[in-house]
DNA sequence: CATAAGTCGAACATGCGTGTACGACAAGAG
DNA sequence: CTCTTGTCGTACACGCATGTTCGACTTATG
């Protein structure tokens, strides 16, 4: 891993390993080295020459999502309508979330605490910025620590990742339940709760 | 554990190993054996005296903490006003999900999903039932399914809790702030949010 | 096609959590 | 006070996941 693999096959499996291990961590964040070289196609051993430890490997996998996650999330305007550009940031983050799934919850417990909370900062405050935004507008509550709407959000996109990989929610309808589901607490109290309109901006 | 202990010291181990086994897995799902018996200031081995195995354990304490659940949600009213009748429901979960926490991830895997599901579905229909009186009376959402409803609640009071033991939200505020939140997300769209009147009656 | 680079299976060492066995010792019930 | 019932420390057996080592075999590359 120090220095690039010469050969061609030797990059691909590395590719397989990544991939595989994104795949199987995502599902079941205990998931053992064998499960993961299994799933690569891959013999243990092979896995062991690209990458030395466990926590190397997360580390390269985590390192990998939270690059391509950047990727598709840096660009989301939250400016303008606050609904609208919260739609726009929930469907960018569902991606991301059903993508890579409970990966975090394997980050967690092989990243020390101070990475790990380096790299929750970025979405939080993306999610932060927008929610500000719309109460300066007078559009979201303020009735609520942002902290605590941040932390509901996240929540909520992870629930609905958990539903869908149980079955109980059909994939294609999660963005918009976690759309309308955001839109109706940020709305503040007195006040109407924006209709369908916005919201068909989803699908 | 067959044959209930003869001598009072030995029954007061069981009740410690039952308490602090709540405590530590509720924290750690994943915490060992040997750390539930230190925290019982117990022996490793007095504690197999007690409960053959790790399930065996598991089970015993789960089922303490449903029998003690159950007794305090059986009695809360769901009829009547629907949004003060899930303040009533939230604060009594919260007090449930607040001492029981993360005990759920650790039954999870040593019980059989039939048993889990079982557990599960009590306190689901209720809320659910709550949700369907709520909506019969046009107060509360429909344009969702009512099982991604459940799920929303009981996601962000598990959230709650996680953020109350991070030290992120103070322990007095979250039954406030779960209420709130799910006051919100279930208005209807078009509607109002129901104001604070309501919300005082969590504090 | 010759050789360096990579793969693979089997075997081994290690650490950790679980569960058991033993024997000395303390504590409660009658 | 005596004897049953528990407790506790130590030690052991076992399974399991992690890493490592070895040697034979395959594959890309020049």
């Amino acid at each position: 891993m120090t220095t690039r693999p010469r050969r061609a096959d030797a990059r691909r499996n590395v590719e397989a390993i990544l991939d595989a291990a994104t795949a199987t961590l995502a599902r079941d964040p205990d998931a053992s080295i064998n499960d993961i070289a299994k799933a690569a196609g891959v013999g243990r051993v092979t896995l062991y020459g690209h990458f030395e430890n466990r926590a190397v490997l997360v580390a390269a996998v985590v390192e990998r999502a939270m690059r391509e996650s950047e990727a598709s999330l840096r660009g989301i305007d939250l400016s303008g309508d606050p609904a609208a550009a919260l739609v726009r940031l929930i469907d960018a983050t569902w991606q991301v979330t059903l993508r890579y799934g409970a990966l975090v919850v394997a980050a967690e417990k092989s990243m020390p605490v101070a990475e790990m909370a380096a790299a929750h900062s970025e979405p939080r405050e993306r999610a932060q910025r927008l929610i500000d935004h719309g109460r300066d507008l007078g559009r979201f509550r303020t009735d609520l620590p942002v902290s605590w709407l941040v932390t509901t959000m996240h929540t909520v996109t992870h629930a609905a990742a958990t539903s869908v990989y149980a079955g109980e929610l059909p994939a294609d309808e999660a963005a918009h339940a976690i759309a309308a589901t955001m839109l109706g607490l940020l709305t503040p109290p007195g006040q109407t709760v924006p209709d369908v309109g916005v919201l068909r901006l989803v699908r």
